[in-house]
DNA sequence: CTGAAAGCGCTTACAG
DNA sequence: CTGAAAGCGCTTACAG
């Protein structure tokens, strides 16, 4: 019986260093056929495959990581999966594309869920150094937090989902719908079903002119009336 | 403007080495007090905090994986987020918890999730042993999953969930609700609503003596039938 | 086409 | 209590 003892699961790994040897070639031939360098000739490259396989190998990442100067892994920054409520979906449905596309891929995801409810939060920036991570995808994030701000500053790429940007970072780019095309199409929808009488809900407050936009409109519009509720709330309103 | 060519995000890293030099001390007495040994004296030990402080350090976490000889991250392996339907939410719900335990810990969590639609499923060992992970939490999985099989028997100490182990490897460990009772009280309290015509479904086929077991027993109950409906599925059946 | 060497940012015996 | 050195498993110029 395998007791706590032998914890040691390194032990038996096999790495680039057992290939070369039983190659007779060196580490960095074994290296460069693992990455489709073309400077390995054919016959090398076969042997070397197959003692690969033959001894079970696969590259360590962590270890590729490190030593490479290319950055291999994505960060995903969610706010919304841990605390979702029921209804919301948006943010697993998120998750789990990026996850997939990440996966068919060859680079590694780090994720990093935000918990509201947990004091023990860090600086994005920090996550992403640590890491390694060379780019990231933030969803549910608000546009005042001070990590955000951090890390868009940085020569980080990232994309920002459901937000939109005012930075002339051109690393950063943001993918969210329409806002104002979405409410033209919903109050037409109403409209056109004959309601005359429409509630604002979800106007960002800190955004005025959105609603004064929204009234002035309204006002053209005879025999309609335009009420607001004001609920903070990071999406915008309608117009 | 930031162009794509400047993406050598790692160029401000501040290193480990950057702290030493500005605290006049070497890289082993910074890494000690990083890892709180008590063989540093208090006074280097504020210095070299304050200076990393202002430096705004953190170790990296790839290189500490990498030299470490501690496992430093968990696995979580799971095979319900991906493709789960809307009804069963267990999968996500396990998921949240791993998550949220690991990151109170001073563990890092890889995730790896099992997609049925893809081909490209790679071996949990072979994922382990790449990412230097050091134990696995195992959900969703089956049990002839032969993959499942190729880990379990490793040095590395899994989590199993919902499923019952049957292995003497003392590195391997289950969580999953008492079975037998919960099908004997899901029966009781049918049998004391007045159900006597009682179709059992999802028995595992390949468990041949639980329906034996099942009928033997349902034989010695006058009055009551109890019908098997073949349905694989890796949850057992009644009693 | 191949290999020796330096390096990635840490940890960890070991000697002082 | 402190530091020099070897090492983790790779990658990547560079020289041959």
């Amino acid at each position: 019986m395998i007791t706590r003892n032998d914890w040691d699961v390194r032990k038996s790994l096999t790495t680039i260093k057992d290939v070369a040897k039983k190659a007779g070639v060196s580490i960095s031939v074994v290296s460069k056929t693992f990455n489709n360098y073309a400077d390995v000739s054919e016959e090398t490259r076969q042997r070397i495959l197959e003692i690969a396989k033959e001894l079970d190998y696969s590259p360590n990442i962590v270890a590729k990581n490190l030593s490479s100067k290319k950055q291999l892994t994505f960060g995903l920054i969610s706010s919304g999966v841990l605390n979702n409520n029921e209804k919301d979906n948006n943010a697993f449905d998120i998750f789990k594309g990026v996850y997939k596309a990440v996966s068919e891929s060859p680079y590694e995801l780090s994720i990093y869920l935000i918990d509201s409810l947990s004091q023990k939060q860090q600086s994005y920036l920090q996550y992403c150094r640590e890491r390694n991570i060379g780019g990231a995808i933030l969803q549910g994030i608000r546009t005042d937090d001070p990590y955000y701000k951090e890390l868009i500053n940085t020569n980080i790429p990232c994309v920002v989902l459901d937000i939109m940007t005012e930075t002339e970072n051109g690393l950063i780019g943001s993918v969210s719908i329409n806002n104002a095309q979405a409410g033209r199409d919903i109050a037409g929808h109403l409209l056109k079903n004959g309601h005359r009488d429409i509630v604002v809900v979800s106007v960002d407050t800190r955004n005025l002119r959105q609603q004064r936009k929204v009234k002035r409109r309204s006002a053209g519009l005879p025999g309609i009336r335009f009420s607001i509720r004001r609920k903070p709330h990071r999406l915008c309103g309608f117009f």
